[in-house]
DNA sequence: TAGGATATGGAGGCAGCCTCCGCTTTTCAA
DNA sequence: TTGAAAAGCGGAGGCTGCCTCCATATCCTA
């Protein structure tokens, strides 16, 4: 190891992030999200950058690879709907906030349908998964623990129950209108889940 | 309609294909199946006319689109599966030809595995699914029945039982070595098939 | 405010998609 | 058998997307 190279592991101090990297990595992230859920995970990545106002080697530079930039989104994803989790507890009554809950998670299958058949070509795809399924799962335990609680769902229903469902609601990938048949069966399910039937 | 066109309908006397044609077609097929098992959707049509000894127009004139190429690919593996149940039953016992169908449906479900995501994004998925599931079906019928007669497997499964399973075994897609889990699932399968355990 | 670290962006080279059309092969009627 | 028309062939060419490279611009720290 040379002289400089020492010297750079050990005497650099952490310079603050540049702010129109930040910026730009935002920016990209947004494009992408849009693009992937129109265009699938084989959109144009110069049409990404362009719609992101950024050039071509900005995004290559972020995201060296497509998969990359479809983890990143995938991940920004996953976050967004894990935190959303306590904020609705905060903001209504425990059964609706399941039932938004329920919702927004169909936003989030979307995205998963596109980026699983990308991951599934490549390695690495076990720890993305790892992490996210524990943020999802977290998230839903604290959502139905409270509506446990409050006695406005049945009782003999755990989180692990819901997400068998959920992947349920996501089977019919395929077909057309999917997503709408999705939202009505969280409608059907969350009727479902009140106590003694209704 | 103009006189000539008239004439086209009603009288021409159909010529015979010609036989290139159709033995460039079969190349074409066998390339692309090669080729889409290997890489996956996205193979490379120019690679796949290379490798079929055929020019890129030639490709382009007997399937459109990529789609028209991944569906023939897809038929034909359906239809050789289906074909596969009364020859292997002709050929061995009722228990080993169910357990050797089984075998081949492995790599039916990796056809479909590429195919299906592809198809997914476009119309016209229904009516190629639904024929095939109709083969598959009938052909999973007649080896289920000539076991259970035989008596070498127990009497209360049928064949959506199995069709049941094999959507089961097919639920690891993404995980990398699912092909050889597979294979072992069906082992398991079948000695749990039998009469009174074992 | 200067100077160096960091980041930018797009030109350029390469590969794949698809169309178009001049040329070749096959079929069929005589 | 032959010859002409139908059928089919194949690849050049235009276009788009992928990715790399580096001269230039921007930002952070002192």
């Amino acid at each position: 190891m040379s002289a400089e190279e020492f010297q750079n592991e050990a005497a650099s101090p952490p310079r603050r992030p540049r702010a129109d990297s930040a910026r730009n990595r935002e920016r990209l992230i947004a494009a992408a999200r849009a693009a992937f859920a129109k265009e699938g995970a084989e959109a144009s990545l110069e049409e990404i950058a362009r719609s992101a106002q950024v050039g071509i080697g900005t995004l290559y530079r972020h995201f060296p690879s497509r998969l990359d930039l479809l983890e990143a989104v995938y991940r920004r994803e996953v976050e967004q709907l894990a935190q959303a989790a306590p904020r609705l507890l905060a903001e209504r009554r425990p059964f609706e906030a399941l039932r938004e809950w329920m919702r927004l998670s169909v936003d989030y299958l979307a995205a998963k349908r596109v980026i699983a058949p990308a991951l599934a070509a490549s390695a690495g795809a076990p720890q993305i998964y790892a992490a996210s399924g524990g943020l999802i799962t977290g998230a839903m335990t604290q959502l139905v623990e409270r509506a446990v609680q409050s006695g406005e769902i049945r009782s003999d229903v755990d989180a692990s129950d819901l997400l068998r469902a959920m992947v349920g609601l996501s089977y019919s990938y395929t077909e057309p209108g999917w997503e709408a048949s999705a939202r009505r069966l969280v409608d059907i399910l969350m009727d479902g889940l009140r106590p003694q039937g209704r």
